[in-house]
DNA sequence: CGACAAGTTGATGTTACTCAAAAGTGGTGG
DNA sequence: CCACCACTTTTGAGTAACATCAACTTGTCG
């Protein structure tokens, strides 16, 4: 499951160190967070199993889903002396967590390190892709454009193919995600889908001809 | 100028390695890349003076501005083994930089990274506070809310007062940064001066009534 | 079967975009 | 000092994208 981790050569060192931190699973239930604002940060963590969301709410009862976080993600791990988590971070599904092991400097250790640090830009690349999203696409191409980043983020941990997988959101919640209104997504789904480019349908999502959706989001990345 | 490190006590020897990088200053003219997207990351480096920006464009020439840098903001450090930009940052204005001096470990030298972190974690929330305007805010609060936000920045590093400073970015990129069109910004910035709440001339923004200001935007830092 | 959340549909309203042109602004060179 | 240029700001009229409100339908799960 942490297969995350072919993001750096691993050596045996590594691999035992993931290894043992799986034992140390925890689990949080669906709509709890793993991670209040403001409050104090624990150490790093991985997760294994589930979605779950970084969001921010308005004072009115607005809310911005900042980023989605699907398995093999590294969830906030702050560098300076008194972090202090910037948002909220709630699990969507049933989610189970482990720490993240911490690299042994001096012997090995580096691939482990190295990992971590990719996957922060990763995280990175992701939130700039976001605002752009939000900036400058419309709503027909930013739900391309982020169900087609999103399969490819679960094909690379093995949860499914990138063009045939499993997306457990709301519309509502894809909505809160991309800066729309439910009523909208589910119509612009439709279109999409009758365009034939996409079928998004309960929990699945199938791309029906990738090269015209690529042509729509011609490399935003 | 680099009172940036204010963001944590720094020793004597930090003092002295940020004061000989100074001396290593470069300049950027107006409109020319910092930092090309895809090519590998030189050192990090400190923005003395003058306004920069990330930016990215899209193939059909709409373009999203992620970020805006003022004096005092680090550039781009990479903490992984081959590190690329991920997009572009250019000057605005006339800009000089000197690379961001390396912390001495073992001796001293604490501060120093401890205000490279805070900086970071700083962009950091920066980022999540532009999705949510991007995303679920008004034009006429997202404009408030990010005039706001970089009075503050900038009154944290000397230049003028939370409520009196100098911004000479034109309406036009002020758009491609809040998701809008120069038109809209400028009926925008005329109704919030109708209002009574700011007034934006030429290189100048007044904050006329802070209060009604933190109303609108009820602290959606 | 009944209840509740999610998805769907239609009618209408608002925000922000587009296109086009006028009016200011600052800098340059004659 | 003025004329000219490029750029920015401003204004108006029409339009498109997306929101809102309010039903209605379709699951899904106990």
């Amino acid at each position: 499951m942490r297969r995350l981790s072919a993001l750096a050569p691993l050596d045996d060192e590594d691999c035992r160190l993931v290894r043992a931190a799986g034992d140390l699973a925890t689990t949080v239930a669906p709509r709890r967070d793993i991670l209040a604002k403001g409050l104090p940060l624990p150490r790093a963590q991985i997760l294994l199993h589930g979605w779950a969301y970084r969001s921010r709410l308005l004072p009115d009862g607005r809310r911005q889903i900042l980023h989605v976080m699907v398995p093999g993600d590294l969830i906030a791990a702050g560098a300076h002396a008194n972090p202090r988590a910037l948002t909220t971070i709630s699990a969507y599904t049933n989610v189970t967590l482990c720490p993240a092991p911490v690299p042994q400097m001096g012997q090995s250790g580096e691939g482990l390190s190295e990992a971590y640090a990719l996957s922060r830009a990763m995280e990175e690349a992701q939130l700039f892709r976001q605002i752009t999203r939000l900036g400058r696409l419309t709503a027909y191409e930013r739900i391309l454009d982020w169900v087609l980043e999103t399969g490819e983020r679960l094909a690379s941990v093995g949860l499914g193919t990138a063009s045939d997988f499993r997306m457990p959101l709301t519309q509502e919640v894809i909505a809160d995600l991309l800066g729309l209104t439910g009523v909208h997504v589910n119509r612009v789904l439709q279109a999409i889908w009758r365009d034939g480019l996409l079928r998004v349908h309960g929990n699945m999502v199938t791309v029906l001809d990738r090269k015209r959706c690529e042509d729509v989001i011609g490399s935003f990345s």
